[in-house]
DNA sequence: GGAAAATATTGTGCATGCAATTTTGAGATC
DNA sequence: GATCTCAAAATTGCATGCACAATATTTTCC
């Protein structure tokens, strides 16, 4: 595997994270540190530096004296996280509209044409890896590493529960106008503007989510 | 010293994050492992285990194999969480316009009235208690806890560059004028104003900031 | 038979030690 | 005098072991 630059720490905390995140570690597992070491094939020590690591963004929960687990998100606590980034995102397209290089705004322009074509193809394999990236350009276009990095470690942690997000019939076309409504606004220069449609945007996608997810239990809050 | 509930790494954390914070341990500081158990009487686990904890908060700075140092914020740095900071308050500050409770609202504004009297004795000590306690009540009032956590995250991270905050003649009055102006937007509903008033007000922290600190490199970003 | 107490077991918190890497310093060469 | 090379020292990364707290199990008592 190629030059082993970082700890095993870090490459357990890489590790442990994407087996929470892609679902083989379920939310409520009880994360014994010789189970794990012993998966791992390493001691106890990096495990545990791994772990209060990944307590700390969030991903698990550290009991003190009584072990980790997969942190349970309820539907409550999904709907918190998903209006903070969602706020998040809305405030880096509105940085964006006032700090974006012209290269910067000429770069989200073609990916956005580029787009085009994968709705046309309904494409949605495509489509999804470039709409990440289309988000991506907001966090760096924000000219902000704190806040472009706080918004990507959310997205991050949100990535579980969005996999079926363009799925639903029509909803590729449907995201993509959305794009363009928060691309003119950030090439207008227009902050207000770009923060509104970016949090239409992403509010779009939270309730998506909230369709395919829970069904019935949809209280939803007076907007 | 009472109850020892919390595990020798959180305490070792948290007496090494105010240490830092009230600039015992200078930024730049090398945190040699050995030295840090020695001077707490631990041995090096738990204290390896602490600064992992703070390198996730951007207190210190883990380099692989080559030890931690505290990390030394340029004041292009602190000017990017100085901005980071006013965009989660005033995100906070739109939520709160949107969410709080009718008692949420009354409580703001008791506090609010109740600092006009210290405005008129000039009583700056009081004032600043009151102050933290008047961005904490949007913070719960956003009744986002992720989106709250972050927010006092920063703020505590920043406290170190706020401490003249309020000596300059005419600023608590300015300070509680701007607080009004906030107020009364979260009071009508109204989160596009209230979230433009948030930001206007901590923008002012920040350009106090620097006219303090960095009286002569104060080249400003066009706004 | 069920609840409470006592015991056994498991697992975390922390200390210690060793190997490997980085850093420091001395000596050599240009 | 400066730079390069190489060895010594320092420091991190990780493994292992032990003590104590938390949990599971058995035993005792009503």
């Amino acid at each position: 595997m190629a030059d082993e630059r970082q700890t095993r720490t870090e490459k357990l905390a890489g590790e442990i994270a994407d087996a929470i995140i892609d679902g083989s570690l379920e939310p409520g597992t009880r994360l014994d540190e010789h189970m794990l070491a012993a998966r791992y094939g390493t001691s106890r020590t990096p495990v545990r530096e791994a772990l209060r690591k990944l307590a700390t963004t969030g991903l698990i929960e550290l009991r003190p004296r009584r072990g980790a687990i997969v942190t349970e998100v309820t539907s409550q606590q999904l709907e918190t996280l998903f209006v903070a980034m969602g706020e998040l995102e809305a405030t880096c397209a509105r940085l964006s509209a006032l700090s974006m290089t012209p290269i910067e705004r000429r770069r989200l322009g073609a990916l956005y044409d580029g787009m085009a074509d994968m709705v046309a193809r309904d494409d949605v394999e495509a489509y999804a890896a470039a709409n990440t990236h289309f988000h991506t350009l907001f966090y760096a276009g924000s000219h902000n590493p704190v806040l472009a990095d706080m918004t990507a470690t959310l997205r991050r942690r949100l990535a579980p529960f969005r996999h079926a997000q363009f799925r639903a019939p029509g909803r590729l076309a449907l995201s993509h106008s959305e794009h363009g409504a928060v691309l003119r606004a950030v090439l207008a220069g227009d902050a207000a503007s770009a923060h509104a449609a970016m949090l239409h945007h992403v509010s779009l996608v939270e309730d998506a989510f909230e369709q395919l997810a829970a069904p019935s239990s949809s209280r939803r809050r007076a907007n």
